[in-house]
DNA sequence: TAAAATTTTTAGAGTTGCCTAAAAATGATT
DNA sequence: AATCATTTTTAGGCAACTCTAAAAATTTTA
C-alpha cells in the first residue's frame, strides 16, 4: 500500500529526474515538496527499503520500475482530473492544479478508466503535457519552444513549460493560449525578446522567459 | 482546518443520530467507522474542545451547529460525487459508495459547487437519499416502507434503507429498482413476507426484511 | 441494592511523517 | 592538499491517530 506522501514523492522524483539539472537530490525533492532535507532522507530510505527508488547515500534518487509505474499512474490520474476540471466543469486552466492534486491520489483503478472513457481518451491535459495512457504509455514530451522559432516562421502554440499560475495568467491576458498561431515577426539580439503576431492579427512584444517557456509546433 | 479523520467523525455522529436508537455512544460511533472505543473516546475529547461536538463524559455525542454544518457539507460532496458517478461515468449504484468515500474529503467548495452544475441540481443520489443544497438544506429523509403498504395498494419505489452492496445486488437481480411501480398482492401473516407486483408486470415474493428497507412513496 | 455484565475512559505505547539542531560527508577554492 | 561552504545524514523529538490492557463508571440483573 502506497500512501498519499509516498505518491507525493514518487512524483517529484519522477519530474525532477525528466527535466536536466542534476536529478533527485535530496535538496531538490525537498524544494519541489516544500519540506526539509531529513524528511527526504528519512522518506527515500523507506521507498528504497520498498523498492520504489533506487538510492545510495549522498546520491540523488531515481525510481524503479515499480517506482516509475506508480509515478505515472498518478500523473496520468492528475491530467485526467485536470482535463475534466477544464473541459467539463469549465475552470480555467489556472485554476485546476490544486484540485488536481487532491484527486490525483484517489485510489480505484475502474474510477481512472471510466473517466478516460468520458472523456473520449484525451492525449494532453489543458496545459499541453501528455496523458500516459491505461498501460502507462506515454507521449513524448514537446521539445521545441518559441524561444527557437525563426524570424518570418509561423507555429502553434502547444504546451507550457512552466505551470505557476502568474504565467498561466499572463497568457491568457495576451492570448497565448494553447492552439493559437504565431508569427515571429521579429527577434532583438539584445535580451532576446521577440515580437510575435498572435492569430494573424495583433503584435505583441514578449520577454525572453515568456518565450522560452512556451512549446510550439511549426506548421 | 478539519482533517479527514475529524470529517468521518462528524459523519458517523450524524448519520448515528439521524436513526433512532441511542444515538452516537462511543462504541456505535466505534463499530461504524471500525476502530476501537478508546479511539472514540480520543477523538470526542478533540472534536468536543473544538466546538465541533457536544460531549460529556460517558454520554453519547452530538454535533454542534458548526460541527453539523462540517457533517452535512461532506455528506452533500458524497452525494453528488455518487450521483456524477452513476450518471455520467455509467457506474452500478452497489459500486460507488466506496470511491465517494474518498471523493467526499476533497476541498474545494468551487469544485462541488461547478460539479453540481454540471450535474444541473440533482435532488437524491442514486440510492434515494436527498443531496443537500449549498447552504445545507436538506430535503426530509423518506419515511414510508414498503412494509406499511396496504395490500391492494400501489407505491414507487423511491429510496433504500440498507446500503450494503449484497442488498442492492438483490434489488437489482429482482428489478425492485429506483423508480419501479409496485402493487401489494398479499402479506402474510406469519412471518410478514408479501407478493408484490413488479412494473405492472410479474409477482415475486419478497421477505420482510427487504421490504422493510425499501422506501416508497404512494401513487 | 449488591453483584455481575457492559460500556467507557485512562494510561502507555506504536506508526507515519514531519521538524530542529548537530554531525558527517561531499565539493569547491585557494 | 587543506580549508571553507554546501549538502546530506543522524539523532532526538513532536503531532495526529491508532492500538492494547487495565481501571473506572454505568447499567442490568438477580
Amino acid at each position: 500500500m502506497i500512501s498519499l506522501a509516498e505518491e507525493n514523492y514518487l512524483k517529484a522524483i519522477y519530474s525532477l529526474n525528466q527535466i536536466q539539472q542534476g536529478g533527485a537530490s535530496t535538496n531538490a525533492v525537498a524544494e519541489k515538496l516544500d519540506t526539509k532535507a531529513s524528511s527526504v532522507t528519512d522518506m527515500l530510505k523507506k521507498l528504497s527499503e520498498k523498492k520504489l527508488v533506487n538510492y545510495t547515500k549522498y546520491q540523488p534518487a531515481s525510481l524503479t520500475n515499480r517506482g516509475m509505474a506508480i509515478a505515472i499512474d498518478v500523473i496520468r490520474k492528475h491530467r485526467l482530473w485536470e482535463f475534466f476540471l477544464v473541459e467539463k466543469l469549465k475552470f480555467k486552466w489556472d485554476e485546476v492544479h490544486e484540485i488536481a492534486e487532491q484527486l490525483e491520489h484517489i485510489r480505484s483503478s475502474a474510477l481512472v478508466d471510466r473517466l478516460d472513457s468520458f472523456l473520449e481518451y484525451p492525449k494532453f491535459d489543458p496545459h499541453g503535457d501528455p496523458i500516459p495512457d491505461k498501460e502507462g504509455r506515454i507521449n513524448k514530451i514537446h521539445d521545441t519552444v518559441l524561444s527557437a522559432l525563426p524570424i518570418g516562421e509561423e507555429a502553434h502554440i502547444v504546451g507550457v513549460k512552466e505551470h505557476s499560475n502568474s504565467f498561466l495568467q499572463y497568457l491568457d491576458a495576451v492570448k497565448l493560449v494553447l492552439g493559437t498561431r504565431v508569427k515571429l515577426i521579429n527577434r532583438f539580439e539584445f535580451d532576446q525578446s521577440a515580437i510575435v503576431q498572435i492569430a494573424g492579427k495583433e503584435n505583441i512584444t514578449i520577454s525572453f522567459d515568456i518565450s522560452k517557456n512556451l512549446y510550439i509546433k511549426f506548421i
